[in-house]
DNA sequence: GCCGTTTTCGGCCCGACTGTTTTCAGTCG
C-alpha cells in the first residue's frame, strides 16, 4: 500500500470523525498523521519493518496499531466501522466550499441528505431554512457554492498560477495607500500545484485598500469583503484572498499567510513554551508586567529571531523537519537559479522540437549559460521522429562545427551532444551501436509501457542504470501533474542503483512534470545521488521553465553542490568521465 | 488521538468574516 493511499485513508477517518462530532484533538491527530505519511520520503511499509511506526512523529500506540493493521491486511476496522454509520459518498459534501462537517451532520440527521444533488434540491425547496442556524440567505449562498463546486475549480499548476499571482501583486501595489504587497500561500512556498492565491498588503488605511481592490475590476465576483480582508474569484473561477494589515505587522502576517498551516502551528507551540503568543499581527508577551507587549512583527526575520530561530525560506515551511534543522543550525543553503550553468535536456527540429540547433544554442547562451546539452529522442520513439544512427552522427558533426565557430569567435559557450534514449522493456538503452562513445552525455527515460507492474518497471530502470550506458535518468517517475500518476516504481531501489552507479537523476523542470518531486529529490540527495535540473524544452520559451525546476529543488532541500549542471563545464566533463 | 526541562493528566494555535443571532456557532486558512 502506498504512502498516498495510507494518507488518504487517515484523512478519510478524520473527516468521518468530524461529521461524527468527535473530539477535535483526536481529529487533529489523524490529520497530522495523514500529513506525516504523505510527506515521507521512504515507503511506510519499509518504516514499519525497520524503525516501527511509533518512530513517526505524531504516531502513538493507537495510530501505530491501526495503520499497522491497514498495512498488514489492507483494511482498517476502525475506518470501516465509522464509514458504516453513513451512506457511501457522503464525504463528497465536504468539498463544497463553506459547507463543513457540522452542517453536514445536521442536514444528514435532520433530512437524511447524503448527496450533493439532494442538498441542492433541499435548498431549492427551502427546506434547509427550517434548521437551526440556517436561513434564506444560507440557502441562497449554498446554491451558489454548489454551482462553483460543480464547475470544479481544482488545483492548477504552479507554472500557470505564478505569473497570475505576480500580476495581481503588481495590481495591488498600484492601489493608493498600499505600502507593500507580496504574494503568500502555497504559491510563495512554490508548491507544484496551487489552489487559491493569497495576497498580502500593508497600509495605514486597510479599509480603503480593501474597497479599492474589490472594485479594481480584476475580480469577476467578490464573495467576502471586510475591513481587512477581501475574497473573490478571478474570471476563470480561481479564488483570490487579499489581506491588509498595518506596517508593523507585515512580517507576522506574511509568515502567517505563507503557511504552511502545520509550520505555523509548530511555531505557535514553540512560542507558547517561551511565554509568547503568535498571531498574524506579531509575537506578544502572554503574562507578567509585560503582558501584551509586542516583541516582533515587522519582518519575518524578526519573527523567527524572537523564537530563537534563523530565517527559514518559504519553500521549506512544510513541517518536514525545518524547525529542528533551523534550531540545530543545519538549514541547507538552497540552490538559486543563478547557480545553474547549463541546461541538460532540450529538443530540436531533428526530433520533436520546434527550433533549429543553432537557435536553441543561442537561446541558451542568451540565458547566460556556459553550456547546453542537445537531447533529441532516440530512434525507437517513432512518434517523436527519433534519430537513427546516421542522423545522430550528422547532428554530432553539426554540433562540432558550431563549437568550432564559437571557439573561433572567442566565445566560451559550448554545445554538448547527447540524446534522450528510450529505456526499452528489457532495460536496454536505445543508442545506435558505436554512438555511446560519440556522445558527451546520455539521458535515459521510459516513454512506453507505463502500466506494467512496479517490480517490472523498477527492474527495467535499474537495468538501464547498471548498463553503464546512461548518465542521467530523465523524468524518473513519468508523472504528469493533474493528469497522470507516476508509473508504479520502487523509487528507493532506483535511487540506490543510481547512487551505486554514479548516475544522476533529473528534476525535470517542465511545469506539468516537476519530476523528481521535491520529496524524492530530497531522498535522492540524502542517499548521495547527484541531480540534474533541466527544462526538456521543445521550444525556446520553454527554456525559461528552469526556474520551476529550481523551485522544486529548493523545496527538496537541494544545495548547488548537489546538482551537476551547476558545475563549470570542465568539472561537468570530469563528472561525465567518472567511470 | 498525542505528548511531557514544572506534567503520565490535562492540556492541545489563533483570528476574520458570515448569517442568524441578542452573545454565538460554523467555516476557513
Amino acid at each position: 500500500m502506498t504512502n498516498t493511499e495510507v494518507a488518504r485513508i487517515l484523512e478519510e477517518v478524520a473527516d468521518l470523525l468530524e461529521i461524527s462530532d468527535e473530539n477535535t484533538f483526536k481529529i487533529r491527530s489523524y490529520r497530522r498523521a495523514a500529513e506525516v505519511v504523505s510527506s515521507l520520503s521512504r515507503e511506510i511499509g519499509d518504516i514499519q519493518a525497520t524503525d516501527g511506526l511509533e518512530s513517526l512523529p505524531g504516531f502513538g500506540k493507537a495510530l501505530a496499531e491501526k495503520v499497522g493493521e491497514l498495512l498488514d491486511t489492507g483494511r482498517m476496522a476502525y475506518r470501516d466501522d465509522l464509514a458504516a454509520q453513513f451512506p457511501d459518498g457522503i464525504l463528497e459534501l465536504l468539498r463544497i466550499p463553506g459547507f463543513g462537517p457540522k452542517r453536514l451532520a445536521q442536514v444528514y440527521k435532520a433530512l437524511g441528505i447524503a448527496t450533493v444533488d439532494a442538498l441542492e434540491q433541499a435548498a431549492r425547496d427551502q427546506r434547509l431554512r427550517e434548521l437551526p442556524g440556517m436561513g434564506a440567505k444560507s440557502e441562497e449562498k449554498l446554491l451558489h457554492q454548489i454551482a462553483l463546486y460543480r464547475e470544479g475549480s481544482q488545483r492548477a499548476l504552479l507554472g500557470e498560477m505564478l505569473p497570475v499571482a505576480e500580476e495581481l501583486v503588481e495590481a495591488v501595489r498600484g492601489i493608493e495607500g498600499v505600502l507593500r504587497a507580496e504574494m503568500a500561500g502555497s504559491a510563495r512556498r512554490r508548491r507544484e500545484t496551487v489552489g487559491d492565491l493569497d495576497l498580502l498588503a500593508t497600509s495605514e488605511t486597510p479599509e480603503a485598500v480593501c474597497r479599492a481592490f474589490a472594485e479594481l475590476g480584476v475580480l469577476a465576483e467578490v464573495s467576502l469583503a471586510g475591513g481587512t480582508k477581501v475574497s473573490g474569484l478571478l474570471p476563470g473561477g480561481r479564488q483570490v484572498d487579499l489581506r491588509v494589515v498595518e506596517p508593523g505587522s507585515y512580517g507576522a502576517a506574511l509568515l502567517y499567510f505563507t503557511g504552511s498551516m502545520t509550520h505555523n502551528v509548530n511555531l505557535r507551540e514553540r512560542a507558547q513554551k517561551r511565554g509568547f503568543t503568535v498571531n498574524e499581527y506579531g509575537i506578544f508577551v502572554v503574562k507578567d508586567e509585560f503582558k501584551g507587549e509586542q516583541v516582533a512583527g515587522e519582518s519575518e526575520e524578526d519573527m523567527y529571531k524572537a523564537l530563537g530561530l534563523p530565517y527559514i525560506p518559504p519553500e521549506l515551511r512544510e513541517d518536514r523537519g525545518e524547525i529542528e534543522a533551523a534550531e540545530a543550525g543545519k538549514l541547507p543553503t538552497l540552490i538559486e537559479l543563478s547557480d545553474i550553468r547549463g541546461d541538460l535536456q532540450m529538443h530540436t527540429t531533428a526530433s520533436d522540437g520546434h527550433n533549429e540547433l543553432r537557435d536553441v544554442a543561442e537561446a541558451c547562451r542568451a540565458r547566460g549559460y556556459e553550456y547546453c546539452l542537445i537531447t533529441d529522442h532516440s530512434h525507437s520513439l517513432y512518434v517523436a521522429n527519433g534519430l537513427d544512427a546516421e542522423r545522430l552522427a550528422a547532428q554530432r558533426t553539426a554540433i562540432d562545427a558550431l563549437n568550432a565557430e564559437y571557439a573561433d569567435a572567442g566565445i566560451a559557450f559550448r554545445v554538448l551532444a547527447g540524446t534522450e534514449a528510450d529505456i526499452m522493456p528489457d532495460g536496454t538503452v536505445d543508442i545506435p551501436p558505436g554512438m555511446r562513445e560519440q556522445l558527451d552525455c546520455v539521458l535515459g527515460s521510459i516513454h512506453q509501457g507505463f502500466s506494467a507492474d512496479a517490480d517490472r518497471i523498477t527492474a527495467r530502470m535499474v537495468a538501464a542504470i547498471e548498463s553503464g550506458n546512461v548518465d542521467i535518468i530523465a523524468h524518473p517517475t513519468g508523472r504528469l501533474l493533474l493528469q497522470r500518476d507516476p508509473y508504479g516504481l520502487h523509487i528507493e531501489k532506483v535511487i540506490e542503483a543510481a547512487a551505486a552507479n554514479h548516475v544522476a537523476l533529473e528534476i525535470n523542470a517542465f511545469p506539468n512534470r516537476l519530476d523528481l518531486s521535491d520529496i524524492h529529490a530530497r531522498l535522492a540527495r540524502d542517499r548521495g545521488v547527484k541531480l540534474s535540473i533541466s527544462t526538456d524544452a521543445h521550444e525556446l520559451a520553454h527554456l525559461d521553465f528552469m526556474k520551476y525546476g529550481v523551485m522544486t529543488a529548493r523545496r527538496g532541500w537541494i544545495e548547488a553542490g548537489d546538482v551537476v549542471n551547476t558545475m563549470p563545464l570542465a568539472k561537468f566533463r570530469a563528472w561525465l568521465s567518472r567511470r
